[in-house]
DNA sequence: ATAATTCCTAAAGTTAACTTTAGCTCAAGC
DNA sequence: GCTTGAGCTAAAGTTAACTTTAGGAATTAT
């Protein structure tokens, strides 16, 4: 088996640990888009296997696929990505987990003083404030708490 | 409308801003456990609306609902839970937490040496190692990239 | 040349955390 | 005392991110 640019599903599945069909999935997710040889089957280029490493580990930081496949499309289509163009959309990245980890923190913060002393006082509360943290990962709307206050003796 | 300890669903949605089909949902989960009168309603406790709204923090700080409910067994059941009570359930918390910022952060410090610097090389990959961040929410298993290096020339 | 792999598509199933719908029953107001 | 607003249950629908299944077709190995 000689090294060829264009690689199988089953060898890009083997280079990442991705199963075969997440790589599917991902492909009709548009973060992979590879060509089809005469017999109808998927050929990747091996630049796919970082391409897809790079969306585990968006994964593993709690990036959504949509949300990866924006970073994605900052990358140059016209040629295979250099470790340039990986250098510079993962600084970008990593500006976001920044700010993703400094709202948690100040959330955390926060929590000190409310949860904490016990009071859950929703008037002054400051975790009433649903500011922060888009971790908005469930389905339909999703408040934090009402607008009435918890008597202390509740 | 005098000041009674029993309230109804609806009551409870407009203290928590919870939707009362959310409210019934909590229920078939194990997060509160309401009495019933002679009709078949629903008879909350005022103690439940602190109990919801400790879910909606918790969930904020992306806990799932089973670890919740986890948390809250450590609840004394016996009596209505005092300040006192929810101050130490949520110091417990507050240390899971902690722990979560860290491993965030830690992993955001390996991603400057390893996708950061371009390479994505799996050999020596500090993100290879399936570790911390138990973000693990998805259906299935999920591994962090195989154990082939991606060539420099990729 | 044939058997064993690998791949393909389309559709349905899975989990979490809910919402929506349908068809009824209770409770509250006038 | 009846209308209307709450509540009830059971079942089906929703989103994300996949997996599983079914039934073929293309490759690869022997």
């Amino acid at each position: 088996m000689e090294r060829r640019n264009e690689i199988s599903i089953g060898t890009l599945a083997d280079h990442t640990g991705l199963a075969v069909s997440a790589i599917r999935y991902y492909e009709t997710q548009g973060l992979v888009a590879p060509e089809r040889n005469a017999g109808g089957q998927r050929r990747f280029l091996r630049s796919d296997i970082r391409r897809l490493s790079f969306v585990m580990i968006a994964q593993k930081f709690g990036f959504t696929l949509d949300r990866i496949r924006e970073v994605l499309g900052r990358l140059p289509q016209s040629r295979t990505p250099t470790a340039r163009d990986w250098t510079e959309i993962s600084q970008d990245f990593r500006a976001e987990l920044d700010e993703q980890i400094q709202a948690l923190t100040r959330l955390r913060d926060k929590l000190d003083g409310c949860i904490g002393c016990g009071c859950l006082s929703l008037d002054r509360c400051a975790l009433y404030n649903p500011d922060d943290v888009a971790a908005d990962k469930g389905a339909g709307p999703r408040y934090l708490m009402g607008d009435e206050a918890v008597r202390p003796e509740d």
